[in-house]
DNA sequence: CCAGCCGATCAATCATAGCA
DNA sequence: CTGCTATGATTGATCGGCTG
């Protein structure tokens, strides 16, 4: 059937996969907000700056992502682990400042 | 940036307990485009999304570049014509829209980088 | 009150990238 | 090279909000 729909071979449909680092930003991203992955335009632009792609690609980025997600949580759990402990790290550093400076007035 | 923090459990780690938030339960309701008068069978409501052919998203476009906005008068002749719902045709002649603005956004993006950068 | 529009998103699919 | 999975992009259609 020649399957027409080759929507002429969509020339800029030619991508290629974004790098490891600008992965490990969105996923960051992702799951430090896992109960609500939606980042707003502005979030969007720092996140496209960080990873040197366009708005439009952070906003593919969270639209595949959220739908493969749900999709099979489980397929996921092993990496959303593995950027939880990241990101808990980080909130451990703030944890970690918080109690020093209350280690001033404490009964 | 904000962050509205409202977990169940922010000092317990929930180990390998990624619990289910409501976006994951998010269900778009089925397409109910198509039309029931070819369906011989009723109940199934037609939940697929229809392809247009290359004919029919050629003279859209044709359409387009005559006017980016439909009157009701051509949408119903364009419906006509190419065999499709009037809203097909709205909804593709919005969808098209949101496309035009979408590429004129990036495509004058690239080049210029710096100047409010910072 | 209601239809059309906008902006964001969904959901299914396309086509390629990447790996065994 | 073959087969299959991962992933970025496209797009018909939905959702909520706003408006004439």
């Amino acid at each position: 059937v020649m399957i027409l729909r080759s929507r002429f071979l969509d020339a800029r449909r030619k991508r290629r996969n974004f790098s490891k680092q600008a992965t490990e930003i969105l996923n960051e991203y992702f799951y430090s907000h896992l109960s609500n992955p939606y980042p707003s335009e502005e979030a969007k632009e720092e996140l496209a700056k960080k990873c040197s792609i366009t708005v439009s690609q952070v906003s593919n980025w969270f639209g595949n992502k959220r739908i493969r997600y749900k999709k099979n949580i489980g397929k996921f759990q092993e990496e959303a682990n593995l950027y939880a402990a990241k990101t808990a790290v980080t909130a451990a550093h703030a944890v970690a400042a918080a109690v020093q400076n209350n280690q001033t007035n404490s009964p | 940036l904000h962050e509205e923090q409202e977990p169940p459990c922010p000092p317990e780690p929930c180990p390998g307990a990624a619990q289910t938030f409501d976006w994951m339960r998010v269900k778009r309701n089925p397409p109910k485009a198509g039309k029931a008068s070819e369906l011989g069978l009723l109940g199934q409501p037609n939940a697929i999304r229809t392809n247009f052919s290359t004919k029919q998203l050629t003279e859209l476009e044709k359409e387009f570049h005559f006017n980016k906005y439909l009157t009701r008068a051509r949408r119903v002749e364009i419906a006509a014509t190419l065999e499709l719902n009037e809203t097909q045709v709205k909804i593709w002649f919005q969808n098209r829209r949101m496309k035009q603005k979408k590429r004129e956004k990036e495509g004058l993006a690239p080049a210029a980088a710096s100047r409010a950068a910072k």
